[in-house]
This record gives structure tokens, C-alpha cells and sequence, in this order.
DNA sequence: TTGGTGAGCTTTTTT
DNA sequence: AGCTCACCAA
């Protein structure tokens, strides 16, 4: 019989801690409990037995929830270390740290409030020699390859290059058949919690009838990797609790009360996770708004929450419906296009706020006409026009259905010197120069994980191509040892020759050194900087002449100074798959632009929803891959964008625009025509159309439209002008209000940065940092015309611009 | 081995 | 249109 022996950190009960008995003497005040409607204050007093906190958008749900812990720790019911409170994101995760330690006092002290899979790598680095090789001939036998507690986490590209490694194995088409799509099919499986035995017949012709076979042969290589990735988190555990239930019942005994945030957003192997750990004491709090389940495409399953009431008996149902952020005509519009959905838990939003504005609607010709609108808008805000107070531009966001809707009004954002910043993208450690370093990292700190050698063999290139790494592995192979010592023999054997040779011959005795230099202690930080300095890494950019490579190198001296807050390399790159993130900066005034799925959980004064078109958004191909189910999903998504909006809410179409390079022309969304008339104020843009925005109007600007189109769309084009004669469309028209907007002149807001523009002159070679290196062409009023090297010609304001000679000043 | 060229694809994204 | 990836010529 085995022991799992735990580490006494997290479950001591010693330090710092009154004993039970006596904090529950004393009478406590309960200031948390200050300012709580009456739904709130019964979700933090039901402490006791599963309960469903139904939370509405902008209704205190954090502030609930917080409360909730210090009231658990206040009454002496649990102590902070016998709380299990689980999260999706490390950001939610830090908030609700931030206010739990200022509503109780200890900042410290709540071990389990972190994100599924931050916890899951604990309880995992606890257990792992519990995950054995799946293989019941070795099964009894005394060495049995089991999971070593120090075992690496795989990122996604790592993953894809083994699962590539296997493929290409295998003999299989590649092209015909993708390692991502192979990823794809293998992570639904480990959000459904199903191992290689438990994927179910019906899967059988996944990945042309192999993905069984591959994903049986993934996990094999992985547990030789000792590695994981994100899905294992989960799957480990959840196989660990079935099938050690001495294991569990400790846990279950541990953890007196859990607490899930986001239950919307929880997958299947999530679910089982808490139902396992819940199973006992069913004290479980799931906090979630149906209405808000927007990620059902990466495995969610908006299920668990409808079926909470039946998974758990008795369980209290909690709703929240005060909204405190939005206005009632937002909050309206918002109900109006949600009520669309079947199967909703059902909640009545209501609020105390003020009247306020209606939520804007406008029609515009074409995407940059849109973009132009919306910049104009925003300018004018500034100032308070419109009977509307002054807004600063960190009130306002610009939320989008798909990231490459954003590149318009960066464009447009870019000529007129509008600051603007843009949420998500690629996260900071996903970016290429960061995987580089990191894997820099890993092979000093583990010389046997291959993956991160493979990918640092040529980066920088040093003459070792497929040709050279082909023998290392050989080398490697036949005698039975890592990469790196395949390397280090293929050196002595002087297997390969001339200029490549030597760059492995220094890339091993630079490992050597970096290795011996990290064994002797050496301040990590400054280790840090010698390797990607001696390896030639930073040279590597230094020498790059495109335009991220400044970015790329401010990226790496972050990445340095992220060290700091580490004790040494291990620890930083144990934790930093999981822990980073990019909240750069959010000092400056700057409009914020980011999808809709990014802008779950904020809430912005005015909020611009643009590209509220039929195919857009609602999202075709949404539609197409998962029909009814699709659409209802995009339509909580048309939800999540108008809550987001606490006073001015403006929603807005383009009758053309260029997708994928054509011209397309499209109709207003139909989650338009579900928008309550009654709240819905229709503006008409300045001098279009005659000044009229009547079905005829656009039927002619479909018309145009057509003008540079394929012929053959013709009728169909024709037919889609008359939906906007469809009741709903006409509704809106008859509400319009017959006052125009006031077009706001650029003159009035645009200030003219003579300094910024009488820093350059014609044929001034500049650089700019999205555009990369160019040459002044012409100068005109505020704005320089500037003829890029690699982006073509860009009219701009002089401030976003540096001369050329100044762009490599990225020291390091 | 490298870097240039053409073909194919294209939502959303955390960990 | 723009990016990634695979293939091919130098």
C-alpha cells in the first residue's frame, strides 16, 4: 500500500489562526455584510449545502462571492486553508484574492482560491507518481513508468510539434489531415474527462479512424516527456479521485466548502472534478449566469449549470437581478435580445439608475466609414456633446465579434492620432521570442527535455537544419539518451562537419557552462541575461530588421524583469505557463478595443458594438458548425456586448464591407430586429442617403454596393436588400428620431502636434512601431504621408513615429 | 542550409 | 488581404 504523504504547508493549522473554538466565542461584526440587498446577503448567509448564485450581469456577483468567503471565515466555519475556491482566469483569481484580503484582514492565507488548473497542478506535483503507464502487461511489475512530481507543462505549441512528431510516425498525410486539428479532437476529449480507454465507439472515425490510436500513443510519449499538458490538469486528477478513493476522501474532508466562480464556462472534466470533491459534505457554491455562457466551443457545457438543481438536491437557487452598472434602457435592449434564447434559468434584471440615453443605433456604407464614425464619436465625447457629459477615452471600449474587425479602426485610429490599446491577442507567453528564452531555460534547467532542445538547436540559425538534427536524434536514439547528449556525442564523433559542427560544439559548452554556472548558484537574473546574451539571441534581434523585432526585444527585458519576482529559474518556469499574463499598460487614456469574449467581466461608461451584421455576428460559420445551439450562443454573446455598457450603448452595421479581401455586402444582424423598439434610439448618419436611411436608401446602396462585385450576385443581392423591409427593420425606421447627429469637425478636437510633425522632413527615414521602417513622403497640416518599407504608403501623425536611427535604441 | 515564392486558409481563447 | 506553411532553387 502506498502513503500519500502531504505537504504540511497548506494544511497546517497552527500558525496564524485563532483555534476554532475560540474565535467562535467571541461576537463578531460582520462590516462585509454593509450595503448588500437582501438576495446578496442570503448568498453569503446560505453557507451550508449546495447552492446556485444565478448572477446577472452587473449584479455584485464578486462582491457576493467575497463576502461570502469572509463570512465563512468570520463565523469560524472554515478556516482559509479549508476553503477550495476555483476560478478560469489568474486575473479573476488575483481579484478575488485582492478583495477577500481586504475584507478579512489576512492577505495571505487562502492556499485554494486559485484557477482549475493552478490547483490541479498542486494537488497533481502531490500525486503524479499515482499516474501510471496505461499498459497492463507492465502492470504489477515493480517499475511501472509512473508521472514524476516534477513533471513539465506542455504549452500548445509544444503539443502540436510532438502530436506533429506522431503523426509524421505514423506515415499519415499531414496536410490532409493536420496535428491542430489533432490537438482539437484530443483536448474535447480531456474537457470530457475520457482517457484513451474511455473515448467511446462513437469517436471511432475521429482523425480518419487513428485519433484513438495517436491519442493512446500522445499520452505514452508524454509520460516519457514526464510532461502534461493543460487538458492532463484536469483529466489527472479527476482519474486520481476514481480510482484512489483514499485519495479523494482526504480532499473531500479537507476542503469544507468550495466555491466555483464562472459555473457557465465549466467543461465536463471540470464538473466531474467538483462533483468527486463535493460528493461528501455538498457544501458547493457554483456562481454563474447562463446567459453568459459564451465559450461553449472550447468544451463548456452551458448543461452544468441548467442541471445544478437535479445534480444537487436541495440545493438553494439564489438569484441576483439588481444590476448596478447599466441603465434601464440598456438593460432593456439587452433583455429584449436574450429573451430570444430557449432554455434559459430565466432572471429579470432590474435597476435603480437613471433613465439615460437609449441605446444607439446606426447604419453606415462600409466598414471604414464605420470606423471613421465611431473615431469621430469618440472625439467628440471628449468634450461631452449631445447632451451627454464628457467622457475620457479609458471610458470608452470598441467590442468586436472576430479580432480582425479591430484592423479597421486601427487603421482609422492610427491617421487621426486617436490613442487606442487593444486586449488580447497573443498572450505574452505564447509570443515566439518568449518560447525561445524559455525553452533557452528549460534545457539548462532539465538538459533532458528534448522539446525545448529541438527548439533552440538552430535559434538562432547555426547552420544546423533538418538534415543535421536528423543525426542528433539518430545519435540520441541508438544510444538511448537525451537530445542534448546526442548532441554532446555527435561532437565528439565529429559527425558533423564544417560551420555547423562548431555551433554545436559552442551551443553544448555553452549549455555546460550556463548549467554549471546554475548549479553554482548564480543570481538567476543575471544567469538569465548571459544565456540569451552568449547563445546569440539577442544579437538574433538586434540584427533583425523588421519591425517587431523592438517589440520582440522590449519583450525579452520583460521577461527578465518577470524574474524577479521568482526565487530562482525553476520556480519561474514552473509557474510561468500558468501564471502569465499581459496586463501592460493601463495608465495613459487610451479608447480600448478587444473581442467580445475579452470583455466578459468589464464594464465600460460607453461602449461601441460594431459590425452588427448577419454573418459577422451572428457568426456564420457558428451558425453552420452548430446550428440553433450556434446561434443561441452568439445571441448571449450580443448579450455580454450590451451589458458591457453602463450609460452609452451604441450598436452599429456596415452595408459593405471587404472580407478576406472582397467585397462583401451584408444585412443587419437579425439580433438587430430582436432589439426592443422602445429603447433603441436609430441615428441617422450626416449627409447619406439624402438624409433619409429608409429601406430605399439602402436598397440603393446595395445597388452601389454591387458596382465592383461579381455579377452573378446580383439577385441574391437584390433579394437581401429586401429584408430591410422586414417588420423589425421598419419598427426601427418609424422610431428614428428625425434630428440629425451633430458631425463633429475634426478641427474642433484634432490638435495639431507641431512639435511631433517639425520633427521630420521629407525623405526622413522614420520608423513606426506597427509599420516597421519608411521614408517621409509628404507632409500635410498635422499629418505626414509616410511610403513604408514593407506596409506601403500611410498617412499618420508625426507623435506615433520615431526617426529610423533612433528604432534600434532598445537596450538590453 | 537558407531564404524566397506560391498555395491555402481564415471566430471566439484560458490554462 | 494577410498570414502561415511547404516546397524549391541557389
Amino acid at each position: 500500500m502506498t502513503r500519500y504523504v502531504c505537504d504540511m504547508m497548506d494544511f497546517d493549522d497552527s500558525e496564524g489562526f485563532e483555534s476554532l473554538s475560540s474565535r467562535a466565542m467571541a461576537a463578531r461584526p460582520t462590516p462585509y455584510m454593509d450595503g448588500l440587498n437582501p438576495e446578496q446577503r442570503r448568498a453569503v448567509e446560505t453557507l451550508d449545502g449546495p447552492v446556485l448564485m444565478l448572477a446577472g450581469a452587473g449584479t455584485g456577483k464578486t462582491r457576493a462571492l467575497t463576502a461570502r468567503i469572509a463570512h465563512l471565515l468570520n463565523t469560524a466555519k472554515a478556516r482559509p486553508n479549508e476553503i477550495l475556491a476555483v476560478t478560469f482566469t489568474n486575473k479573476a483569481a488575483r481579484e478575488m484574492k485582492d478583495r477577500v484580503g481586504k475584507l478579512t484582514g489576512h492577505v495571505e492565507g487562502m492556499p485554494w482560491l486559485g484557477t482549475f488548473h493552478a490547483i490541479c497542478v498542486k494537488l497533481l506535483r502531490r500525486h503524479a507518481e499515482l499516474i501510471k503507464r496505461d499498459d497492463p502487461l507492465l502492470d504489477g511489475g515493480q517499475n511501472v513508468p509512473h508521472l514524476k512530481s516534477n513533471f513539465t507543462i506542455l504549452d500548445t505549441d509544444d503539443q502540436i510539434r510532438l502530436l506533429k512528431q506522431l503523426i509524421v510516425a505514423e506515415g499519415i498525410d499531414d496536410k490532409r489531415w493536420p496535428a491542430r486539428a489533432l490537438a482539437g479532437v484530443i483536448d474535447q476529449w480531456k474537457n470530457r474527462a475520457w482517457t484513451p480507454d474511455q473515448v467511446p465507439a462513437s469517436e471511432s472515425s475521429a482523425y480518419d479512424g487513428k485519433g484513438v490510436a495517436l491519442y493512446r500513443a500522445y499520452q505514452d510519449r508524454l509520460l516519457t516527456l514526464n510532461a502534461v499538458d493543460f487538458g492532463d490538469l484536469l483529466l489527472h486528477v479527476v482519474t486520481i479521485f476514481q480510482t484512489h478513493s483514499d485519495v479523494l476522501e482526504q480532499y473531500r474532508r479537507f476542503f469544507r466548502y468550495i466555491l466555483v466562480d464562472e459555473y457557465q464556462d465549466t467543461n465536463v472534466a471540470q464538473y466531474m472534478w467538483l462533483r468527486l470533491l463535493a460528493g461528501g459534505h455538498r457544501n458547493i457554491c457554483c456562481v454563474g449566469d447562463d446567459d453568459q455562457s459564451i465559450y461553449g466551443w472550447r468544451g463548456a457545457e452551458v448543461g452544468n449549470i441548467l442541471r445544478f438543481e437535479r445534480d444537487f438536491e436541495g440545493a438553494a437557487v439564489i438569484r441576483l437581478e439588481q444590476n448596478y452598472r447599466s441603465t434601464p434602457h440598456i438593460l432593456a435592449a439587452a433583455s429584449g435580445v436574450i429573451a430570444g434564447n430557449k432554455g434559459r434559468l430565466g432572471k429579470t434584471l432590474w435597476t435603480e439608475m437613471e433613465e439615460g440615453e437609449k441605446v444607439n443605433l446606426i447604419g453606415h456604407w462600409d466598414g471604414e466609414e464605420e470606423a471613421r464614425w465611431v473615431g469621430e464619436e469618440a472625439e467628440a465625447a471628449l468634450r461631452g456633446t449631445r447632451g451627454r457629459r464628457a467622457f475620457a477615452l479609458n471610458d470608452m471600449a470598441i467590442l468586436v465579434r472576430a479580432s480582425h474587425q479591430m484592423r479597421a479602426f486601427e487603421d482609422r485610429f492610427l491617421t487621426i492620432g486617436l490613442p487606442y490599446r487593444v486586449i488580447g491577442g497573443p498572450r505574452f507567453y505564447e509570443r515566439l521570442e518568449i518560447r525561445d528564452a524559455m525553452a533557452y531555460f528549460r534545457v539548462v534547467i532539465s538538459p533532458d527535455d528534448d522539446l525545448a532542445f529541438e527548439r533552440i538547436v538552430n535559434t538562432p540559425k547555426r547552420g544546423l537544419g533538418d538534415k543535421a538534427q536528423q543525426k542528433i536524434q539518430m545519435m540520441a536514439r541508438s544510444n538511448g539518451v537525451s537530445l542534448l547528449e546526442g548532441a554532446r556525442l555527435m561532437v565528439e564523433t565529429k559527425g558533423i562537419g564544417g560551420k555547423g559542427g562548431a555551433e554545436l560544439a559552442k551551443l553544448v559548452a555553452g549549455l555546460d557552462r550556463w548549467r554549471d554556472a546554475l548549479l553554482s548558484g548564480r543570481d538567476h537574473i543575471e544567469l538569465a541575461e548571459v544565456i540569451l546574451e552568449e547563445s546569440g539571441y539577442t544579437d538574433m534581434w538586434l540584427n533583425d530588421k523588421t519591425p517587431e523585432a523592438p517589440g520582440r526585444l522590449d519583450n525579452l527585458k520583460e521577461l527578465v524583469k518577470a524574474l524577479e519576482n521568482f526565487e530562482n529559474l525553476q520556480g519561474f518556469l514552473e509557474h510561468v505557463s500558468l501564471i502569465m499574463d499581459n496586463e501592460s499598460d493601463s495608465g495613459e487614456d487610451k479608447i480600448t478595443m478587444m473581442t467580445l469574449h475579452a470583455a466578459k467581466g468589464l464594464e465600460f461608461p460607453m461602449v461601441f458594438l460594431p459590425g452588427w451584421e448577419d454573418g459577422l455576428f451572428p457568426s456564420q460559420r457558428s451558425m453552420d458548425e452548430s446550428g440553433q445551439k450556434g446561434l443561441e450562443e452568439e445571441r448571449r454573446l450580443a448579450y455580454v456586448g450590451i451589458t458591457r455598457a453602463e450609460e452609452v450603448c451604441t450598436i452599429s452595421f456596415a452595408a459593405n464591407r471587404r472580407v478576406y479581401g472582397q467585397w462583401q455586402s451584408s444585412l443587419p444582424s437579425r439580433f438587430i430586429d430582436e432589439l426592443p423598439e422602445k429603447h433603441v434610439e436609430v441615428l441617422t448618419p450626416p449627409g447619406l442617403y439624402g438624409g433619409g436611411f429608409g429601406a430605399a436608401g439602402m436598397a440603393q446602396a446595395q445597388t452601389r454596393a454591387m458596382g465592383g462585385g461579381v455579377e452573378s450576385d446580383i439577385t441574391e443581392r437584390a433579394t437581401k436588400a429586401d429584408v430591410y423591409n422586414s417588420p423589425g427593420w421598419r419598427r426601427l425606421q418609424a422610431n428614428a428620431s428625425a434630428r440629425t447627429l451633430s458631425q463633429p469637425k475634426e478641427s474642433r478636437t484634432m490638435v495639431i502636434d507641431a512639435q511631433a510633425v517639425s520633427a521630420h522632413s521629407i525623405d526622413d527615414r522614420v520608423f513606426h512601431t506597427k509599420f516597421g521602417y519608411g521614408t517621409v513622403e509628404a507632409i500635410e497640416g498635422d499629418k505626414l504621408e509616410v511610403a513604408f518599407d514593407k506596409a506601403g504608403t500611410k498617412k499618420l501623425v508625426g507623435r506615433f513615429l520615431v526617426p529610423a536611427d533612433q528604432a534600434g535604441d532598445v537596450p538590453f
